[in-house]
DNA sequence: ACGTTTCGCTACGGGGCCGTAGCGTATGAT
DNA sequence: ATCATACGCTACGGCCCCGTAGCGAAACGT
């Protein structure tokens, strides 16, 4: 019974609404601030929720900011539109569109910079990564099974190819990151691995 | 008077001994624990130079971290063996090389997060990009002109797609990052330009 | 209506870092 | 040898933040 009850506990509405508040005001302090200036006297002020209250559902501030960037994750459910090329565009559109309209994309750098050097972090943001790949991945194994891929594709080399350049554009060379862009990466690398030249030269094309 | 002696000031060796120090440690520091950890009671404390002597020679604690930054740039030179993919084999497996051992790659992402929100990191950060970028456009302006490139290549849209995947596997994927992914880059990019980069939407990309 | 839980508030000691001042000492230039 | 300069050291007021304690008031569950 205490398992049980343990188990599906209803939270006190009062929890509820003040860990809402905070978490909300930790992720505008994290994308104005940085983590440095998510600081639990900062939060505090923001939200309106006492600092002592706080202390009462985190132990300290990196709790409270994990907690906040996990609350972010929102992967999406990978697309079927039965070609590969449709499903990589819908994908690397809907990116492009978050990485520069999402203020939650702001704060990505934070992450990985934290992630450099302490753990907790790192374990996070590897996380979320994966969360993020794996609709990515899906749609790649569709597209070898269809044969729209040949079949020795690696498909991490893949993903790392069709993402890498949309971030790498977002925060490197900070020019513009549209659709346009999205489906220049997804028609270069799509031609570009149909004779899989590293992995596989001897089959040649599928048919080309 | 005044002018004439600042113009040409020969420096003294004791400003320049604690310079060198200061700007050392405060590299160590960025690496260690963050832009946020490299204090100025930090600096003095590691590099043996007293805090009042930071503050004669930099007015405040971001002015110190950009300095230790800028001192870090080194942008290599374009190869130029005669054909575009060894170029770009050589400035890929480099670059791959450079963001797994060099221990200055580790604090890009402090660079890029700071740039997201403080203009003076941002400058600086774009900066070191473009000198980065530099040598990658001339390589392929060359491999325009040699006719290894299809003259209305987006080189914007190469410069992604070479060093977008490599960045994204050291800081996303966190996966190997060796020669021969670098090489997988260069090929399926190359092959993927070598037609149009981004056929028409309409017949459904590129297929043969 | 009743106990229970959570809340907001005030206050506190502790610590870290900021940036400056004053002063004697050591190192450099001439 | 002499003068100028940069140095290290100590000390300081100020600020911000940490995390905890104690209290009465308000909101909840039954």
């Amino acid at each position: 019974m205490t398992t049980a009850a343990a188990a599906a506990p209803r939270l006190d509405p009062r929890v509820a609404r003040s860990r809402a508040a905070v978490l909300t005001a930790t992720v505008q302090l994290l994308i104005e601030r940085g983590i440095a200036g998510a600081t639990v006297e900062a939060v505090a002020a923001r939200s309106g929720v006492a600092k002592t209250t706080i202390y009462r559902q985190w132990p300290d501030q990196p709790s409270l900011v994990l907690d906040a960037f996990s609350s972010l994750l929102a992967a999406q459910e990978p697309p079927d539109t039965g070609t590969l090329r449709e499903d990589l565009l819908q994908m690397l559109r809907g990116l492009a569109a978050a990485l520069t309209t999402s203020p939650a994309a702001a704060l990505m750098p934070a992450l990985i910079d934290a992630a450099e050097r302490q753990p907790a972090y790192r374990a996070l943001h590897h996380r979320e990564a994966e969360a993020r790949h794996s609709s990515l991945r899906t749609v790649l194994g569709r597209g070898i099974e269809r044969g729209e891929l040949p079949p020795g594709t690696e498909v991490d080399l893949l993903v790392d190819l069709l993402a890498g350049p949309l971030f790498h554009r977002r925060w490197v060379s900070d020019r513009v990151l549209d659709d346009h862009f999205a489906t220049a990466v997804v028609d270069t690398v799509l031609l570009g691995t149909h004779r899989s030249p590293h992995s596989n030269p001897r089959t040649g094309g599928p048919r080309c």
